[in-house]
DNA sequence: CGCATGATTGATCGACCTCAAGGTCTGTGG
DNA sequence: CCACAGACCTTGAGGTCGATCAATCATGCG
């Protein structure tokens, strides 16, 4: 049906039947969706122009294809809803790869993934990458990632023995970027 | 700054600073996103005009409030778009509650929140609520889950036995609906 | 019937949570 | 400047849920 990265055509309502999304990584694939009748898939494509996932089919079903030159042929005064709506979908998209991220990963991974992430924020904003305070608490990271605060101490603390990592109060600097991207993305 | 179900009133963009927004349940709260410059606040409170979470600052921030009369005020023309937008807000919220409700629960309340989801979506379908096909396999239900086949097969009898739900092949029949919801819930 | 795939059931193990006990830091008031 | 309180952080010791592994049953299909 679809497959993961192909190119946004439009969105389908699915009329009758069931399917499935997926979304592959690696090794493992996790399932993200079932659709039902009603259901719109696709909305997660739109902002970036491509297929968050894989489609298929759990038994026969019918779609109907809604075309989307609509989107990108807005003329300047719905520029800005057209702006709302790629803003929205790339949300949506970004929102399910951290929870997807989250949701079966070993906690060091998570950690990992959180501070990549962070970094990446900054460098964003013109700041430094290596370099940054995060003003919340561990509590707060922890309960961010879904874990208990002790063990997100405990991960930080063993980054800090492995060089990854240097955290001193808020501060924390990333001193080896592409060891925990490897942990980050295992 | 915003409480977990006020009315919508506009997007806030974030000009300096960080703020958490939070998703309050019962008796513990999940942080599920942190706001950093340029970030917007808001995309998943447009489809239900309520905010699907508090905001508070983690340090002092400075945000820009985007009033959301524009969506409300389209004529004919856009209403296409105003619904676009509004099912890309709601499936964002939808899809949300979904993934925090399976981040941080036990097995048999994902399972039992499972059911109880089908069924609703049976029931807006026109079909029975009580009973229903559901085409995919165990191990694709699991996977949808975050769980072993294992475990969702031995959850799936325990209902069974418990006089929640009666599973033949893929014939479901919920006998208990409370107590799946209480379960659900809990 | 033979084979493949999926469903079940049991036994084991490990990652993470929970609980508990210091330790550190910050702000406040004397 | 010091004492104190409170929140947060850190570290350690069990306990548990659910994953993994393995084996057995059930089902469908050529």
């Amino acid at each position: 049906m679809i497959n993961q990265g192909d190119p946004f055509e439009g969105l389908y309502i699915v009329h009758c039947g069931m399917l499935k999304q997926s979304y592959q990584r690696r090794y493992d694939e996790l399932i993200t969706h079932f659709f039902l009748p009603g259901d719109v898939i696709g909305l997660d494509a739109i902002g970036y122009r491509c297929y968050a996932g894989t489609v298929a089919t759990v038994e026969t079903s019918g779609l109907r294809l809604i075309p989307f030159r609509c989107i990108e042929d807005l003329s300047s005064p719905e520029a800005r809803l057209k702006e709302l709506i790629c803003c929205l979908s790339e949300a949506m998209h970004d929102e399910h790869t951290r929870l997807w991220q989250i949701l079966n990963q070993p906690s060091d991974v998570k950690v990992a993934g959180f501070f990549i992430t962070m970094s990446y924020k900054f460098r964003n904003q013109g700041c430094s990458p290596h370099s940054f305070r995060l003003p919340m608490s561990r509590q707060e990271i922890a309960n961010y990632l879904c874990m208990a605060s002790e063990t997100a101490c405990r991960i930080i603390k063993r980054f800090q023995k492995q060089g990854l990592l240097s955290a001193r109060g808020h501060e924390y600097c990333i001193l080896d970027p592409e060891g925990l991207t490897s942990i980050a993305e295992q």
